[in-house]
DNA sequence: CGGCTCTTTGAGCGCACTCAAACTTCGTGG
DNA sequence: CCACGAAGTTTGAGTGCGCTCAAAGAGCCG
């Protein structure tokens, strides 16, 4: 696994907070003149990286705070013996490294699955001041860390009581609906670019085991996988298989 | 599972904020004069609850926020089959319904499984005051749902990626530590309050199986639970045994 | 072309499951 | 006091889901 470097990217397609197309999506709440004055200036670079580019690490702390702007990218734990539990993918708008909040190093680790670009946010000099003088952006950010427990709650759940096809079911349709949300969605498929291995260890399935279901339920006509392609060929079986979906409806902070 | 009363007690054991014997521990954090102040003012009610009690019902928020002053409690999410996954384990000095921070209802429910006692906070009316007056607190409450989410990172890890004596390993030693630093642990040995069923269902496993996997550590002298009572007999092969343990054991944020 | 990563398939094992039932404990009511 | 039922624990028997091991095929790059 070569290691490849974040670039530096100052110029060009970085937007101003004002104009950030993310926040043009319903999915996101509004923000006032206020908060976004702020962001501007809590905001200090915008990076590109490639895909397979390590943006955190297990107890290494930068002190910055990320939001993913184009791209995947996901989180996980490696165990002393090499066995990986990927926690949740990140899309964009979704936040990285919050626990910067605590001041701890991470206890996991943040990989790019697609090139990405993502601002950085100057998390250990702006937040003593972001919690003393921005009250609705510090809801914001204890709302955000919520929303991430909701999703791992439901990642364990489906983990721990699913079996392997309700678990692929139920993720896939949750990449649907955030995908959708964003407008990344066309004619029921959208971009995976994750390998069958990442997807296993997603799923906390065997990726022999999981490439035998994923073939079962494209036999059965639900879901087929192709050139980091997914299409749901039959949602509404897909929703009757999966025992957890939806409920991730509401519009979302976004910092 | 007959529907039990939690009852209200503002007389006799119900301690003050300032006198709270839980923050006298040093797992949890000092506290300011300030912050203390505006705490007591924040706490409305100090409640006692049955075993068996449902503290929280997964789509009906009651505005309230709540801290458990004595006695174990759980989370839990329901599938609509009637599965159940246990998210985690609540011991005191810990934080029960964050979720009224967003506003919305909880996904998930919590039940007493002890007789419990616990601090009830006015989180709909307080805590807007909270986020602006009180910069500090707002902090930690957001620390405190960051390390909710540690906790449950460490499950999901252990339940997607471990065999079923790792989890229960290191499900014991998780307790262990916690405990330990309540004060709750003499000789190796604590009070464990739940059920195989239970159990089985925290840690993603059938309870017969559980059962087992029990008895099989039993005679391997690592672990013995009889009467509700769990007794680590060899510390060191646990910690062997277990693939995630420790990392806990900073001081915690308290409200 | 070889070397790499990823996907796919086969064969076979075993961990964890289901089904079934005995046993213990405990509270309740006859 | 014992009978009874409810809830929890324990054990046996047998199945199958998801695992390991092995290897072939596909796509990509140097």
């Amino acid at each position: 696994m070569s290691k490849q470097e974040a670039g530096e990217n100052h110029h060009g397609l970085a937007p101003w907070c004002e104009e950030c197309p993310l926040r043009r999506l319903d999915l996101f709440e509004d923000f006032s003149p206020s908060e976004l004055g702020f962001m501007q200036g809590f905001k200090i670079a915008h990076r590109v990286a490639q895909a397979g580019a390590t943006l955190m690490k297990e107890g290494s702390a930068d002190g910055h705070l990320y939001t993913l702007f184009t791209g995947w990218a996901f989180r996980y734990k490696l165990l002393p013996d090499g066995r990986r539990q990927i926690l949740n993918v990140l899309l964009p708008g979704d936040t990285i490294g919050l626990d910067a909040v605590i001041g701890d190093p991470p206890y996991y680790s943040v990989q790019a699955a697609t090139d990405i670009s993502y601002c950085v946010l100057d998390a250990i000099r702006k937040l003593p001041v972001l919690f003393r003088d921005h009250p609705s952006l510090a809801l914001k950010l204890t709302r955000i860390a919520l929303r991430e427990r909701q999703g791992i709650d439901r990642r364990l759940t489906l983990t721990g009581r699913c079996a392997a096809e309700e678990r692929i079911a139920s993720f896939m349709l949750d990449a649907y609906d955030r995908l959708a949300a964003r407008g990344l969605v066309r004619d029921h498929s959208f971009l995976l670019p994750m390998t069958q291995n990442q997807l296993a260890d997603a799923l906390g399935l065997n990726i022999i085991h999981l490439n035998r279901m994923l073939r079962r339920l494209r036999e059965c006509g639900l879901l087929l996988i192709q050139d980091r392609e997914a299409r749901l060929l039959d949602l509404e079986q897909l929703r009757r298989l999966a025992p957890i979906h939806g409920g991730l409806t509401h519009r979302r902070p976004l910092l």
